[in-house]
DNA sequence: ACCTGAACACCGTTCAAGT
DNA sequence: ACCTGAACACCGTTCAAGT
Protein backbone atom coordinates (compact mmCIF):
# COMPACT_ATOMS: atom_id res chain seq x y z
CA UNK A 1 0.00 0.00 0.00
CA UNK A 2 2.88 2.50 0.68
CA UNK A 3 4.88 0.80 -1.69
CA UNK A 4 5.63 2.23 -4.91
CA UNK A 5 8.28 1.02 -6.91
CA UNK A 6 11.90 0.71 -4.96
CA UNK A 7 13.54 4.05 -4.09
CA UNK A 8 16.57 5.18 -5.73
CA UNK A 9 20.07 3.70 -3.50
CA UNK A 10 20.18 7.32 -2.64
CA UNK A 11 17.18 8.72 -2.25
CA UNK A 12 16.69 5.43 0.72
CA UNK A 13 19.89 6.15 2.10
CA UNK A 14 18.83 9.85 2.61
CA UNK A 15 15.27 9.07 3.70
CA UNK A 16 16.64 6.92 6.29
CA UNK A 17 19.04 9.65 7.83
CA UNK A 18 16.48 12.00 7.75
CA UNK A 19 13.97 9.90 9.87
CA UNK A 20 17.14 9.23 12.02
CA UNK A 21 17.95 13.17 12.59
CA UNK A 22 14.49 13.92 12.81
CA UNK A 23 14.06 11.46 15.77
CA UNK A 24 16.83 13.12 17.79
CA UNK A 25 15.99 16.63 17.23
CA UNK A 26 12.58 16.25 18.05
CA UNK A 27 13.69 14.53 21.23
CA UNK A 28 15.77 17.28 21.81
CA UNK A 29 13.51 20.79 20.96
CA UNK A 30 10.06 19.14 20.63
CA UNK A 31 7.73 19.20 18.01
CA UNK A 32 8.84 22.23 16.61
CA UNK A 33 12.32 21.30 16.13
CA UNK A 34 13.53 23.71 12.79
CA UNK A 35 13.50 21.78 9.63
CA UNK A 36 16.41 23.21 8.21
CA UNK A 37 18.05 21.89 11.19
CA UNK A 38 17.10 18.44 10.36
CA UNK A 39 18.12 18.61 7.18
CA UNK A 40 21.62 19.67 7.81
CA UNK A 41 22.37 16.85 10.69
CA UNK A 42 20.73 14.76 7.88
CA UNK A 43 23.45 15.89 5.70
CA UNK A 44 20.74 16.64 2.70
CA UNK A 45 19.77 19.85 1.54
CA UNK A 46 16.17 21.35 2.67
CA UNK A 47 14.88 20.60 -0.58
CA UNK A 48 15.30 16.88 0.11
CA UNK A 49 13.82 16.87 3.27
CA UNK A 50 10.52 18.82 1.42
CA UNK A 51 10.63 15.84 -1.10
CA UNK A 52 10.27 12.92 1.48
CA UNK A 53 8.25 14.64 4.11
CA UNK A 54 6.22 17.38 2.17
CA UNK A 55 5.11 18.64 5.38
CA UNK A 56 5.92 18.52 9.55
CA UNK A 57 3.10 15.93 10.25
CA UNK A 58 4.48 13.60 7.61
CA UNK A 59 7.75 13.93 9.41
CA UNK A 60 6.76 13.01 13.05
CA UNK A 61 4.40 10.42 11.29
CA UNK A 62 7.14 8.30 10.36
CA UNK A 63 9.36 9.20 12.78
CA UNK A 64 7.52 7.62 15.55
CA UNK A 65 5.12 5.20 13.19
CA UNK A 66 7.06 2.17 15.03
CA UNK A 67 6.07 3.18 18.68
CA UNK A 68 2.29 3.91 17.33
CA UNK A 69 2.28 0.13 15.77
CA UNK A 70 3.74 -0.69 19.27
CA UNK A 71 0.66 0.81 21.01
CA UNK A 72 -1.77 -1.80 18.38
CA UNK A 73 0.35 -4.56 19.65
CA UNK A 74 -0.06 -3.80 23.38
CA UNK A 75 -3.75 -3.20 23.06
CA UNK A 76 -4.19 -6.94 22.13
CA UNK A 77 -2.24 -8.00 24.80
CA UNK A 78 -3.48 -6.33 27.04
CA UNK A 79 -7.09 -7.98 25.90
CA UNK A 80 -5.73 -10.77 26.63
CA UNK A 81 -4.51 -10.95 29.75
CA UNK A 82 -6.98 -8.57 31.95
CA UNK A 83 -10.45 -7.78 32.44
CA UNK A 84 -11.52 -5.16 29.59
CA UNK A 85 -12.45 -1.95 31.34
CA UNK A 86 -8.78 -2.99 33.12
CA UNK A 87 -7.21 -3.45 30.05
CA UNK A 88 -8.65 0.16 28.84
CA UNK A 89 -7.27 1.81 31.89
CA UNK A 90 -3.93 0.61 31.72
CA UNK A 91 -3.89 0.99 28.06
CA UNK A 92 -4.87 5.06 27.68
CA UNK A 93 -2.19 5.08 31.00
CA UNK A 94 0.62 3.87 28.83
CA UNK A 95 -0.32 5.75 25.91
CA UNK A 96 -0.50 8.57 27.96
CA UNK A 97 2.78 8.98 29.63
CA UNK A 98 4.39 7.56 26.53
CA UNK A 99 2.94 10.59 25.10
CA UNK A 100 4.44 12.70 27.68
CA UNK A 101 7.82 11.45 27.64
CA UNK A 102 8.42 11.08 23.88
CA UNK A 103 8.33 14.46 22.78
CA UNK A 104 6.37 15.04 19.43
CA UNK A 105 4.22 11.88 19.94
CA UNK A 106 1.52 14.06 21.99
CA UNK A 107 1.34 16.33 18.92
CA UNK A 108 0.80 13.22 16.47
CA UNK A 109 -1.63 11.47 18.84
CA UNK A 110 -3.48 15.12 19.19
CA UNK A 111 -3.51 15.56 15.36
CA UNK A 112 -4.62 11.76 14.94
CA UNK A 113 -7.99 12.71 16.86
CA UNK A 114 -8.55 15.88 15.32
CA UNK A 115 -11.98 16.52 13.47
CA UNK A 116 -10.63 18.06 9.92
CA UNK A 117 -13.46 19.66 8.25
CA UNK A 118 -15.95 17.33 8.07
CA UNK A 119 -14.54 14.02 6.29
CA UNK A 120 -11.89 13.32 8.69
CA UNK A 121 -9.18 11.77 6.45
CA UNK A 122 -7.47 9.80 9.35
CA UNK A 123 -3.34 9.25 8.69
CA UNK A 124 -1.82 5.86 9.24
CA UNK A 125 -1.23 6.74 12.80
CA UNK A 126 -4.68 7.79 13.66
CA UNK A 127 -6.11 4.33 11.78
CA UNK A 128 -3.70 2.18 14.54
CA UNK A 129 -4.67 4.38 17.26
CA UNK A 130 -8.15 4.57 16.69
CA UNK A 131 -8.00 0.33 15.60
CA UNK A 132 -6.82 -0.08 18.96
CA UNK A 133 -8.96 2.36 21.07
CA UNK A 134 -12.36 0.84 19.31
CA UNK A 135 -11.16 -2.62 20.06
CA UNK A 136 -10.64 -1.77 23.92
CA UNK A 137 -13.53 0.16 24.46
CA UNK A 138 -16.18 -2.19 22.97
CA UNK A 139 -15.20 -5.01 25.24
CA UNK A 140 -15.03 -2.69 28.24
CA UNK A 141 -19.03 -1.47 27.21
CA UNK A 142 -19.82 -4.84 26.70
CA UNK A 143 -18.96 -6.28 29.99
CA UNK A 144 -21.04 -3.11 31.51
CA UNK A 145 -17.47 -1.21 32.84
CA UNK A 146 -17.43 1.40 30.18
CA UNK A 147 -20.77 3.68 30.10
CA UNK A 148 -21.96 2.70 26.79
CA UNK A 149 -22.79 6.97 25.19
CA UNK A 150 -19.10 7.29 24.62
CA UNK A 151 -17.51 6.75 21.28
CA UNK A 152 -14.30 5.54 21.40
CA UNK A 153 -12.79 8.62 19.83
CA UNK A 154 -14.20 10.50 22.76
CA UNK A 155 -11.93 8.47 25.32
CA UNK A 156 -8.94 9.01 23.07
CA UNK A 157 -9.43 12.87 22.92
CA UNK A 158 -10.28 12.72 26.74
CA UNK A 159 -7.34 11.51 27.42
CA UNK A 160 -5.46 13.66 24.99
CA UNK A 161 -6.98 16.30 27.09
CA UNK A 162 -5.79 14.48 30.36
CA UNK A 163 -2.26 14.73 29.40
CA UNK A 164 -2.18 17.85 28.64
CA UNK A 165 -3.56 18.58 31.99
CA UNK A 166 -0.44 16.42 33.36
CA UNK A 167 1.74 18.14 31.49
CA UNK A 168 0.88 21.81 32.41
CA UNK A 169 0.99 20.11 36.14
CA UNK A 170 4.66 19.64 35.40
CA UNK A 171 3.40 16.29 35.92
CA UNK A 172 5.44 12.31 36.62
CA UNK A 173 3.85 9.53 36.02
CA UNK A 174 2.22 9.59 39.52
CA UNK A 175 0.18 12.43 38.02
CA UNK A 176 -0.66 11.22 35.44
CA UNK A 177 -2.23 8.12 36.61
CA UNK A 178 -3.94 10.14 39.48
CA UNK A 179 -5.58 12.60 36.68
CA UNK A 180 -6.88 9.51 34.45
CA UNK A 181 -8.56 8.23 37.42
CA UNK A 182 -10.46 11.48 37.75
CA UNK A 183 -11.41 11.12 34.43
CA UNK A 184 -12.74 7.42 34.65
CA UNK A 185 -14.06 7.92 38.51
CA UNK A 186 -15.34 11.19 38.20
CA UNK A 187 -14.97 14.64 40.23
CA UNK A 188 -18.30 13.72 42.14
CA UNK A 189 -18.29 13.15 45.52
CA UNK A 190 -18.71 9.42 45.84
CA UNK B 1 0.15 47.93 43.05
CA UNK B 2 0.46 48.06 38.78
CA UNK B 3 0.18 51.54 39.53
CA UNK B 4 4.04 53.43 39.02
CA UNK B 5 4.04 57.04 38.19
CA UNK B 6 1.54 57.43 35.25
CA UNK B 7 3.01 56.99 31.85
CA UNK B 8 2.84 59.90 29.53
CA UNK B 9 1.03 61.33 26.98
CA UNK B 10 2.38 59.83 23.97
CA UNK B 11 3.19 56.39 26.01
CA UNK B 12 -0.25 55.70 26.64
CA UNK B 13 -1.78 56.22 23.62
CA UNK B 14 0.43 53.93 22.03
CA UNK B 15 0.02 51.54 24.90
CA UNK B 16 -4.07 51.79 24.13
CA UNK B 17 -3.49 51.44 20.63
CA UNK B 18 -1.52 48.35 20.84
CA UNK B 19 -3.81 46.55 23.08
CA UNK B 20 -6.99 47.25 20.21
CA UNK B 21 -4.36 45.79 17.71
CA UNK B 22 -3.55 43.12 19.62
CA UNK B 23 -7.46 41.95 20.37
CA UNK B 24 -8.25 42.05 16.79
CA UNK B 25 -4.59 40.35 15.77
CA UNK B 26 -5.14 37.41 18.34
CA UNK B 27 -9.24 37.27 17.12
CA UNK B 28 -8.06 36.65 13.45
CA UNK B 29 -5.15 34.62 13.88
CA UNK B 30 -4.88 33.24 16.96
CA UNK B 31 -2.22 33.12 19.99
CA UNK B 32 0.27 33.53 17.32
CA UNK B 33 -0.26 36.30 15.37
CA UNK B 34 2.51 38.01 13.89
CA UNK B 35 3.77 41.01 16.65
CA UNK B 36 5.01 42.91 13.81
CA UNK B 37 1.82 43.00 12.60
CA UNK B 38 0.18 43.82 15.55
CA UNK B 39 2.87 46.85 16.10
CA UNK B 40 2.25 48.20 12.08
CA UNK B 41 -1.17 47.91 12.58
CA UNK B 42 -1.37 49.54 15.63
CA UNK B 43 1.00 52.20 13.68
CA UNK B 44 4.02 52.04 16.18
CA UNK B 45 7.48 50.93 16.11
CA UNK B 46 8.30 47.44 16.88
CA UNK B 47 10.75 48.05 19.39
CA UNK B 48 7.54 50.30 21.47
CA UNK B 49 5.40 47.15 21.48
CA UNK B 50 8.89 45.35 23.29
CA UNK B 51 9.11 48.55 25.63
CA UNK B 52 5.57 47.72 26.62
CA UNK B 53 4.84 44.09 26.48
CA UNK B 54 8.13 42.41 26.64
CA UNK B 55 6.74 38.69 26.18
CA UNK B 56 3.97 37.58 23.57
CA UNK B 57 2.60 36.39 27.45
CA UNK B 58 2.14 39.78 28.73
CA UNK B 59 0.40 41.49 25.32
CA UNK B 60 -1.87 38.47 25.65
CA UNK B 61 -2.60 38.90 29.13
CA UNK B 62 -3.15 42.54 29.00
CA UNK B 63 -5.79 42.37 26.11
CA UNK B 64 -7.74 39.68 28.05
CA UNK B 65 -7.57 40.78 31.35
CA UNK B 66 -11.06 42.16 31.30
CA UNK B 67 -12.66 39.43 30.51
CA UNK B 68 -10.37 37.40 33.13
CA UNK B 69 -11.47 39.74 35.69
CA UNK B 70 -15.20 39.46 34.52
CA UNK B 71 -14.80 35.60 35.20
CA UNK B 72 -14.01 36.28 38.56
CA UNK B 73 -16.93 38.32 39.10
CA UNK B 74 -18.78 35.77 37.69
CA UNK B 75 -17.97 33.13 39.98
CA UNK B 76 -19.55 35.18 42.99
CA UNK B 77 -22.87 35.52 41.28
CA UNK B 78 -23.14 31.95 40.63
CA UNK B 79 -22.10 30.64 44.35
CA UNK B 80 -24.94 33.62 45.48
CA UNK B 81 -27.35 31.98 42.99
CA UNK B 82 -26.66 28.64 43.01
CA UNK B 83 -26.15 25.26 44.55
CA UNK B 84 -22.11 25.26 45.37
CA UNK B 85 -21.93 21.80 43.15
CA UNK B 86 -24.09 23.07 40.48
CA UNK B 87 -22.45 26.85 40.40
CA UNK B 88 -18.90 25.28 39.80
CA UNK B 89 -20.02 23.12 37.03
CA UNK B 90 -21.68 26.21 35.69
CA UNK B 91 -18.83 28.20 35.76
CA UNK B 92 -16.35 25.96 34.30
CA UNK B 93 -18.57 25.72 31.85
CA UNK B 94 -18.49 29.06 31.05
CA UNK B 95 -15.25 29.30 31.79
CA UNK B 96 -14.71 26.45 28.91
CA UNK B 97 -16.63 27.89 26.30
CA UNK B 98 -15.28 31.49 26.87
CA UNK B 99 -11.65 29.80 25.90
CA UNK B 100 -12.62 27.75 22.72
CA UNK B 101 -14.40 30.96 21.58
CA UNK B 102 -12.10 34.00 22.53
CA UNK B 103 -8.99 32.77 20.66
CA UNK B 104 -5.72 33.59 22.35
CA UNK B 105 -7.44 32.96 26.03
CA UNK B 106 -7.74 28.87 25.90
CA UNK B 107 -3.60 29.53 25.96
CA UNK B 108 -3.90 32.64 28.45
CA UNK B 109 -5.57 30.47 31.05
CA UNK B 110 -3.29 27.34 29.98
CA UNK B 111 0.18 28.82 31.13
CA UNK B 112 -2.10 30.62 34.46
CA UNK B 113 -2.01 26.97 35.89
CA UNK B 114 1.34 25.80 34.73
CA UNK B 115 3.61 25.11 36.96
CA UNK B 116 6.70 27.23 36.23
CA UNK B 117 9.92 25.21 37.65
CA UNK B 118 8.54 24.85 41.21
CA UNK B 119 7.97 28.39 42.98
CA UNK B 120 5.12 29.38 40.52
CA UNK B 121 5.02 32.41 39.84
CA UNK B 122 1.15 33.36 39.17
CA UNK B 123 0.57 35.84 36.69
CA UNK B 124 -1.95 38.56 37.78
CA UNK B 125 -4.72 36.63 35.32
CA UNK B 126 -3.65 33.15 37.34
CA UNK B 127 -4.20 34.78 40.63
CA UNK B 128 -7.77 35.65 39.42
CA UNK B 129 -9.14 32.49 37.83
CA UNK B 130 -7.21 30.17 40.68
CA UNK B 131 -9.21 33.07 43.54
CA UNK B 132 -12.27 32.26 42.09
CA UNK B 133 -12.30 28.23 41.36
CA UNK B 134 -10.90 28.00 45.02
CA UNK B 135 -14.05 29.57 46.73
CA UNK B 136 -16.11 27.22 44.44
CA UNK B 137 -14.52 24.29 44.78
CA UNK B 138 -13.92 24.45 48.88
CA UNK B 139 -17.91 25.33 48.94
CA UNK B 140 -18.61 22.50 46.64
CA UNK B 141 -16.28 20.06 48.64
CA UNK B 142 -18.19 21.09 52.14
CA UNK B 143 -21.38 21.05 50.52
CA UNK B 144 -20.35 17.08 50.09
CA UNK B 145 -20.75 16.92 46.43
CA UNK B 146 -17.36 17.26 45.10
CA UNK B 147 -14.54 14.31 46.43
CA UNK B 148 -12.31 16.12 48.96
CA UNK B 149 -8.87 14.93 47.00
CA UNK B 150 -8.85 17.45 44.56
CA UNK B 151 -7.16 20.78 44.72
CA UNK B 152 -8.61 23.98 42.89
CA UNK B 153 -5.53 24.06 39.99
CA UNK B 154 -6.27 20.23 39.28
CA UNK B 155 -9.80 21.28 38.64
CA UNK B 156 -8.43 24.14 36.52
CA UNK B 157 -5.82 21.92 34.78
CA UNK B 158 -8.58 19.08 33.72
CA UNK B 159 -11.05 21.53 32.81
CA UNK B 160 -8.51 22.77 30.64
CA UNK B 161 -7.81 19.61 29.44
CA UNK B 162 -11.49 18.89 28.33
CA UNK B 163 -11.38 21.96 26.29
CA UNK B 164 -8.31 21.14 24.43
CA UNK B 165 -10.26 17.76 23.42
CA UNK B 166 -13.39 19.47 22.57
CA UNK B 167 -11.56 21.64 20.07
CA UNK B 168 -9.93 18.53 18.81
CA UNK B 169 -13.34 17.59 18.46
CA UNK B 170 -14.15 20.81 16.41
CA UNK B 171 -16.95 21.08 18.99
CA UNK B 172 -19.30 23.45 19.56
CA UNK B 173 -20.83 23.97 22.90
CA UNK B 174 -22.92 21.22 23.12
CA UNK B 175 -19.62 18.68 22.63
CA UNK B 176 -18.48 20.56 25.50
CA UNK B 177 -20.89 20.21 28.17
CA UNK B 178 -20.57 16.39 26.88
CA UNK B 179 -16.89 16.22 27.82
CA UNK B 180 -17.31 18.34 30.82
CA UNK B 181 -19.62 15.92 31.84
CA UNK B 182 -17.92 12.72 31.23
CA UNK B 183 -15.27 14.40 33.40
CA UNK B 184 -17.24 15.46 36.91
CA UNK B 185 -19.30 11.92 36.16
CA UNK B 186 -16.48 10.09 35.13
CA UNK B 187 -16.52 7.29 32.03
CA UNK B 188 -17.44 4.30 34.36
CA UNK B 189 -20.82 2.41 33.90
CA UNK B 190 -23.99 3.31 36.49
C1' DA C 1 11.53 59.22 28.87
C1' DC C 2 9.95 57.37 24.98
C1' DC C 3 9.84 56.30 20.01
C1' DT C 4 11.53 54.75 15.45
C1' DG C 5 13.05 51.66 12.18
C1' DA C 6 17.15 49.58 10.35
C1' DA C 7 19.82 45.55 11.29
C1' DC C 8 20.56 40.89 12.59
C1' DA C 9 19.52 36.11 13.16
C1' DC C 10 16.62 32.49 12.15
C1' DC C 11 13.20 29.71 9.85
C1' DG C 12 10.03 27.62 6.14
C1' DT C 13 9.48 26.93 1.37
C1' DT C 14 10.39 27.03 -3.52
C1' DC C 15 12.85 26.19 -7.62
C1' DA C 16 16.54 26.54 -11.23
C1' DA C 17 20.57 24.15 -12.08
C1' DG C 18 23.12 20.01 -11.63
C1' DT C 19 24.08 14.76 -11.59
C1' DA D 1 14.75 10.55 -10.78
C1' DC D 2 16.71 12.76 -7.30
C1' DC D 3 19.68 16.18 -5.05
C1' DT D 4 21.61 20.76 -3.89
C1' DG D 5 21.68 25.18 -2.09
C1' DA D 6 20.76 29.88 -3.24
C1' DA D 7 16.86 32.89 -3.05
C1' DC D 8 12.74 34.75 -1.18
C1' DA D 9 9.47 35.93 2.31
C1' DC D 10 8.51 36.34 6.95
C1' DC D 11 9.18 36.81 11.84
C1' DG D 12 11.22 38.00 16.60
C1' DT D 13 14.36 40.87 18.93
C1' DT D 14 17.80 44.38 19.73
C1' DC D 15 19.71 48.86 19.72
C1' DA D 16 21.75 53.24 17.94
C1' DA D 17 19.93 57.46 16.74
C1' DG D 18 16.37 60.78 17.24
C1' DT D 19 12.78 63.81 19.75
Amino acid sequence: MTQGRPMRADARRNYERLLKAAAGAFAEHGENASLDDIAKRAGVGSGTLYRHFPTRQALLEAAYVDRIEAFGVRADELAGERPPGEALAEWLYELAVGSLQVRGMRALLGSAVTEHGGAAALTACGTVVHGAVTRLVKAAQAEGTLRGDVEPIDVLRLTHGVTTAAELAGAGEREIRRYLRLLTEGLRAG
